[in-house]
DNA sequence: TCTGGGGTCCTTTCTCAT
DNA sequence: TCTGATGAGAAAGGACCC
């Protein structure tokens, strides 16, 4: 969706909550809680002398990108997914910090666990953000949505030293346009009664699903705004944007958006990509470096109970054309060799020659493991037994104390963040 | 300026079966 | 037997999200 920056500001400070009150919040059950510059936050907190200076977290290899910069750095420019030598130039006085995704799934944890006292319906969406609706907690906690939204910034701070902000309305959508309204350490609560006044002076990027390519698009035709989308003829939408995001988009522009929070949804696919520090032809340095994410895509499918029928390889060239090829077996697999030997051949027989910067390797079609029922002598079943064996020394010994040989030695060199940046 | 990594969803195109 | 319509599923690519 739209990033907040780009949203009037001054036109918020109505539904601002401060400590004199709030707006009517009655038919708000929805909550959007974001945590404020999270992994620089959580980096601070660990290292307390860093509180007055621009910290910037995010890959430090030459092709790294920013994950999450404090907003003393952000005063400088500096900001999510821009790329470090950028910011570096930027802000050259900042502190420059490899994320630690472990200490950030632990405060992560945390904060979901405060969550889950108030009400069973949170629905995480990554690991700084998730929708809670309170609509069955309200008597028992003998409060309103604001009350809790308050009392969650109030426990989340003081419980683990970082601040968040949260919205407050009466669907998904709006709650999460709030709490982006409302950053750094802020909330906003926007009446039921209030949503399309709210809603419709804004611009088209802040609907969920518009990105820059369609805002491009809709700002061609002379749509620039939400309510200039809520007002265009349906027909006419789909005919520019497709079927399906037009009848999305045109639903939010007028506040309908009946999605409930899931508090757990099901993987649709699992992988893993890396992005060399300097761009590769050769192929044979290709394949190991594919059954190195074969590895990590099957490890954590076995950890996950997971199998999957498609194999599927991303290329990246060094004109940053990116091709993906895929095939489906005959039976679902959560074996590294078999993995690794589908990636290989599509590599091989599909891929044209050049220069790669990135390569990557997904498995889809996911399904539950212990359905699978696998004839004993099947070629991968020892493979399977290899993959358990390997799996237990890694869980007792740590991720390096067992390797497939062709991995052992030297690997490329690689550039960014190994996992999503939380700031946008 | 020079673009990470892990995902989801949608559209288009192609193939195959009926 | 050939042809066209139709639909399902696979494959590929693109846009978007955090």
């Amino acid at each position: 969706m739209g990033r907040s920056a780009d949203l009037p500001r001054g036109l918020v400070e109505r539904y601002r909550a401060g400590p004199g009150g709030w707006p009517e919040d009655t038919g708000c059950p929805m909550l959007h809680v974001d945590m404020d510059a999270f992994y620089a936050s959580v980096e601070i907190r660990e290292r307390p002398e860093l509180r007055d200076r621009p910290v910037v977290v995010g890959g430090v290899g030459v092709r790294g990108v920013v994950s999450s910069a404090n907003y003393i750095a952000r005063r400088h420019g500096v900001r999510s997914a821009m790329p470090t030598v950028q910011a570096r130039r930027l802000c050259p006085r900042a502190v420059f910090l490899p994320p630690t995704f472990a200490l950030y799934q632990q405060v992560s944890a945390g904060v979901l666990a405060i969550f889950r006292e108030i009400t069973p319906l949170v629905e995480p969406l990554s690991l700084d953000e998730a929708f809670l609706d309170v609509s069955g907690s309200l008597r028992r906690l003998r409060t309103t949505p604001a009350g809790v939204g308050a009392e969650i910034r109030r426990r989340v701070h003081a419980e683990h030293g970082i601040v968040c902000s949260v919205g407050v309305g009466p669907t998904k959508f709006v709650a999460k346009l709030a709490s982006g309204l409302a950053k750094p350490d802020g909330m906003l609560v926007v009446p039921k009664t209030e949503v399309t006044a709210f809603l419709h002076p804004l611009p088209v990027s802040a609907l969920w699903g518009v990105g820059k390519k369609t805002a491009e698009r809709l700002f061609d035709v002379g749509l620039e705004t939400v309510a200039d989308v809520a007002a265009a003829p349906l027909p006419r939408l789909r005919r520019m944007i497709g079927v399906a995001m037009a009848e999305h988009l045109h639903a939010l522009a007028q506040g309908h958006d009946d999605r409930p929070v899931v508090p757990r949804s099901a993987e649709k696919s699992v992988g893993a990509e890396e992005t060399f520090d300097t761009d590769h032809h050769d192929r044979a340095l290709l394949r190991r470096e594919l059954l190195r994410l074969a590895e990590r895509t099957a490890t954590t499918l076995r950890s996950r109970g997971l199998r999957g029928r498609t194999v599927a390889i991303k290329v990246r060239y060094a004109d940053f054309t990116t091709i993906s090829r895929s095939r489906t077996l005959p039976v679902a697999t959560d074996v590294t060799q078999e993995i690794y030997r589908t990636a290989a051949q599509l590599l091989d027989e599909q891929t044209p020659p050049g220069a790669v910067r990135l390569i990557g390797v997904r498995v889809e079609q996911l399904g539950a493991g212990e359905s699978e029922q696998l004839a004993l002598d099947a070629p991968e079943q020892g493979w399977r037994e290899a993959d358990q064996a390997a799996d237990k020394a890694r869980s007792k010994f740590g991720d390096l104390a067992i390797r497939p040989a062709a991995l052992l030695g030297k690997g490329p060199d690689r550039a960014g963040t190994t996992k999503p940046g939380p700031d946008r």
